[in-house]
DNA sequence: CACGTGACGTCTA
DNA sequence: TTAGACGCCACGT
């Protein structure tokens, strides 16, 4: 449990359901630029019951880099919060909800 | 130490 | 606007 995980973990609490970030927004707020690939690595860690909103990280284009059944996974998630997201991941208007 | 890889991002043509 | 090339960084092999 290094000190980005930490920070990660207290910035992704206190994103608000109908918000949403981005895995470069998110790790440079953490204060760690151009880490956009751990973040990635390190919400894969994530156990499938916890309680953080790591659905609300998506690209920086908008849309879902997962695959298979997580696809699936956070696109249900989203569109119980509201969000339209197409069958090919794309969140309609993302850049509207962006919290950071 | 070299190399490949991944829930990514940015620049450019 | 869009695709492709390139950049980045931690980690495993």
């Amino acid at each position: 449990m290094d000190k980005f995980a930490q920070a990660l973990y207290t910035m992704l609490f206190h994103i608000p359901a109908g918000k949403l970030t981005t895995y470069g927004r998110l790790a440079s707020a953490a204060g760690y630029p151009n880490h956009a690939r751990h973040v990635g690595k390190i919400l894969a860690r994530l156990p499938t019951e916890t309680k953080l909103p790591w659905f609300r990280v998506v690209n920086a284009q908008g849309s879902i880099s997962l695959s298979g059944d997580s696809f699936q996974r956070q696109k249900l998630l989203l569109e119980n919060e509201g969000f339209n997201v197409t069958e090919q991941g794309k969140i309609q208007d993302f850049r509207k909800y962006l919290i950071i």
